[in-house]
RNA sequence: CGGGGCGUGGCGCAGUCCGGCAGCGCGCAGCGUUCGGGACGCUGAGGUCGGAGGUUCAAAUCCUCUCGCCCCGACCA
């Protein structure tokens, strides 16, 4: 490709509302431009990554046997009804009529359209297990799109769908799909973990994602140092402190004026925040108001509530709410408290004597006691683990990482083809419902994900997997002598099957470098005048700090041989 | 959804408080000089100041409404 040609141009400057580097860098670079709030274009060298991105997903899924396929991005509401999504998911899902005023929706993911294939296109054992995937468009009307591709409304993702008898069938297509897609992110030069995750909105048993690394993620992971356990936080579990045992005090109020924290009341007292018991306030979506009980020192963990409580909604309750069932914001505690579901976490039964509030402002109780002076309707382990808990398994203390999710599996179970109906009969001729997993990746959130981890402060540094080009090629001058000669390597490197982005305009040297290392392929090739008497040209890798020369008549050897082995670094073992 | 901020030429911004010819840098076009790390000079093109309504002799500027975009929050009371 002639840079004086290529569609797109790159910028100085970063538009001010891009924060992430792979935001500033892709828009910069003319890989992608926006055109509205989480939504954008991608332009050809942006586009060239991510058709590269896509293949790598091609070839791992059909090493596991998977079909590619392509089911619609707009859906007929009904299927969505009978699954019962279409009332369960909110406003993130967009919604709109056809001209017979019917309810049409663009879809956020294809369970439904699977399931509803299903139904005509297998009814027997024979037929599966099965696996089959597309790269299709996806819409989701995010709350805040933001990060340029890391979280945006529009995306292509590949999703697949594995179709199996009963359970142990699904852990073999599960098990398929962490393998590929260990491959695929391995592949595309990421630094990742695979971690335990919770079902969400999704339903079914089971769920790994794929946490690629990034000061940047919306995801904290638990990691404990000697490999034991990785989880995100959301479902993290970590083994408690066990507090020591002391015999149970008998109740006393204690003034504690203007301390409607934790933290100011452990220190008015002078106590350890652990020695205290924190009331969390949440109406759920049923109605239900949830009276959450934890010790101070830790914090509660949404996900695992809603799981332990069933309820898929939960918002803080307010302060008129909280009024309402006898308890006193800033001063709460589940004592005399009227209509309310409580929930007290595991350190609260393991800790004898906290202090709690007394539900009246400006006052503690001390020396609470669960099963003693309260009762809970619930008690069960809805703590957030954190940097620092100690590993389930062995106890070590766990790191705390950022990461962006990449990809994730999921064990769905019967969820939807009970739902909707999508049976098999086995070898007696009894109808079973097809057992379903569902995988994802977001190509472009992938993309993205490798320029943050790869870049410096001049540009991206391309892995060789997915660089838009392998080489960036630079004539440096105006002499007719030099152009024919870079024309001439243009022409030889294309032969052999080499991508050149061939920066052929007529800009000075500085402006050529610094795009070349905007850009970000993985090779700089440049003929100038000095270059050129000696019958050399200069090399430079990318990631390198100085550069090589190497005679015009064996670059292009030189240069398959960096690209192949390049490439082979980067095979999963 | 709550709070905050911003919409002025392709990009980055000033001008708005205090109404009075719409500006600067980069980029773009032409000419000339330059040519290994984002050159310089001269000339020039390009803007419904997000939109609608209002106040005024006069509105980018003041008022009302509205649209769009960004940031923070939407768990610890």
């Amino acid at each position: 490709m002639r840079m004086a040609h290529l569609f797109g141009r790159t910028i100085r400057e970063a538009p001010a509302d891009a924060e992430f580097p792979s935001h500033q860098l892709m828009v910069r670079a003319a890989m992608i431009r926006p055109l509205g709030a989480g939504i954008y274009s991608l332009l050809p060298l942006g586009y060239r990554v991510i058709r590269k991105v896509e293949q790598i997903v091609r070839e791992e899924m059909d090493a596991i046997g998977g079909q590619e396929m392509l089911m619609p991005f707009v859906h007929p509401a009904d299927i969505w009804r009978e699954s019962g999504r279409f009332d369960a998911i909110g406003p993130e899902m967009a919604r709109l009529k056809d001209r017979g005023d019917r309810d049409m929706v663009l879809a956020m993911t294809h369970e439904e359209v699977v399931t509803d294939l299903l139904r005509t296109e297998v009814s027997s054992y024979k037929q599966l297990p099965q696996i089959v995937y597309h790269l299709q468009s996806k819409f989701r009307d995010e709350p805040r799109a933001r990060g340029g591709l890391i979280r945006v409304r529009e995306f292509t993702m590949k999703d697949s769908y594995s179709l199996d008898v009963d359970d142990d069938a699904l852990d073999v297509s599960y098990q398929k799909h962490a393998v590929a897609y260990t491959r695929i992110f391995t592949r595309l030069g990421l630094d990742f973990i695979q971690v335990g995750a919770d079902v969400g909105m999704m339903g079914g048993t089971a769920s790994d994602e794929f946490m690629a690394f990034s000061p940047h993620g919306e995801d904290i992971i638990l990691i404990c140092p000697n490999g034991d356990y990785a989880a995100n936080r959301e479902v993290a579990e970590f083994r408690p402190v066990v507090p020591a045992q002391e015999d149970l005090l008998p109740m006393e109020d204690v003034e504690t004026p203007d301390t409607p924290t934790i933290q100011s009341l452990a220190d008015l007292l002078g106590i350890p925040l652990s020695r205290t018991a924190k009331a969390v306030f949440y109406m759920a979506g049923s109605g239900r108001f949830i009276f959450v009980v934890i010790r101070g020192d830790l914090d509660v963990n949404e996900t695992k509530l809603r799981n332990a409580i069933g309820e898929a909604e939960l918002r803080p309750a307010t302060t008129e709410e909280i009024r309402a069932i006898g308890a006193e914001p800033g001063y709460g505690s589940p004592l005399g408290v009227k209509d309310a579901f409580i929930v007290a976490d595991e350190s609260v039964r393991q800790s004898p004597n906290l202090v709690s509030g007394a539900n009246r402002e400006g006052w503690h109780v001390r020396n609470v006691n669960l099963g003693r002076d309260y009762e809970a309707d619930l008690v069960t382990d809805i703590a957030a683990a954190a940097a620092g808990s100690a590993c389930p398994v062995c106890g070590a203390p766990m790191h705390a990482a950022r990461a962006i999710e990449v990809g994730n599996i999921f064990k769905l179970g019967t969820r939807y083809t009970t739902a909707m109906g999508a049976n098999y009969l086995d070898t007696d001729g009894v109808a079973h419902p097809v057992v379903m997993g569902s995988y994802g990746i977001g190509i472009g959130r992938a993309a993205a994900s490798v320029v943050e981890q790869c870049h410096d402060e001049k540009g991206i540094l391309w892995p060789m997997s997915i660089a838009p080009f392998h080489v960036s090629l630079l004539t440096i001058g105006k002499d007719e002598d030099i152009a024919a000669a870079t024309d001439a390597l243009y022409d030889a490197l294309t032969a052999a099957g080499i991508e050149v982005l061939y920066d052929d305009r007529g800009d000075r040297p500085g402006v050529k470098f610094n795009d070349a290392d905007l850009i970000g392929n993985p090779i700089r090739l440049s003929i100038s005048r000095r270059t050129l008497d000696k019958q050399e040209v200069e090399l430079k890798l990318r990631t390198a700090e100085s550069a090589e020369f190497v005679p015009i008549d064996s670059v292009v050897a030189r240069v398959r041989g960096i690209v192949d082995e390049q490439l082979a670094a980067l095979q999963p073992k």
